[in-house]
DNA sequence: TTGCATGTTCAAGTGCACTTGAAGTCAAGG
DNA sequence: CCTTGACTTCAAGTGCACTTGAACATGCAA
């Protein structure tokens, strides 16, 4: 079978850090073996693996949200095509949810900043059960938090 | 004309805590006056203005982009319908891009991730030039920061 | 007068996703 | 033998957007 593969050259492949690689197994994210040298070792599919947190964090889970969609991938056997298609069928509607958010605001842009209609409890734009638009910055969890009632 | 709001009174009104309030003022986003006892008093238009911080943000501005957008405001004015229509005008572009994004990621989800396309540096789904996707976590900036050449 | 809500300042803490730095190991090349 | 480069661990730092806590002042009602 293929040559494994040092963090070098899954950072390089992945386009991400050596270090983001390694904060990743630390979260339990992606494995690795180690040589002799205790060097990582890393199994080709591991880049799929990778791939798929940066889209996933891209789309906008966090990584504890990434953990939770990697650990639905079967235990004892590299992923299939059908393994991963799976797992991404579920995030066409996330992003088809911060898509619509996406136009709400567009659509209310204008109205409801230029508008009197400043009250962002009644306002239409800020729905409280929107949990997709998120980012990833602190307690505030996400903008707009408390609910309306 | 109108009382002005107390911080509480804001607070309630724009949906963000007291605390963000005067940490908005810090960064010198809102103004306030003080009573004798050194409390905050707002005028009504900082509502708005706090609706604006909270929506731009919502679209992906930092509060130093939120900042920057606030300061093409008439200074010795209360801003007019016209001219917030004026400043999210250009915003509607940044969506526009946003959900192009998200659009591309969704369509290429289950091509990407599931077959063997796995070089995000090739893969059309990870453009450098796209900005507006930018989550707030820290010197990464954003996902897939480095260019492909 | 007591007591509570609401306000004040300032420093420090929080959560996320990493990055950076220090100090060390190991293999190959000159 | 010495350097270079890639790797190791571990602790601490970074950036953003706030929040929290401590210690204090003020306003109003019972």
């Amino acid at each position: 079978m293929a040559e494994p593969l040092t963090i070098g050259q899954v950072a390089q492949r992945a386009g991400v850090a050596t270090s983001a690689l390694r904060f990743y197994e630390e979260r339990g994210l992606i494995q690795s073996e180690r040589t002799g040298a205790s060097h990582r070792r890393y199994k080709r599919s591991v880049i799929r693996r990778v791939a798929f947190i940066v889209f996933a964090q891209r789309i906008g889970l966090t990584l504890d949200e990434v953990g939770a969609e990697l650990a639905k991938l079967p235990e004892n056997r590299v992923p299939t095509r059908a393994d991963w298609a799976a797992l991404s069928s579920s995030w066409t509607g996330r992003i088809d949810e911060r898509i619509a958010e996406l136009e709400r605001l567009r659509a209310g842009l204008t109205e409801c900043i230029g508008c009197g209609c400043l009250s962002l409890d009644r306002c239409a734009l800020a729905n409280p059960d929107d949990h997709a638009g998120r980012r990833g910055s602190g307690p505030r969890y996400w903008v707009g938090d408390r609910r309306p009632g």
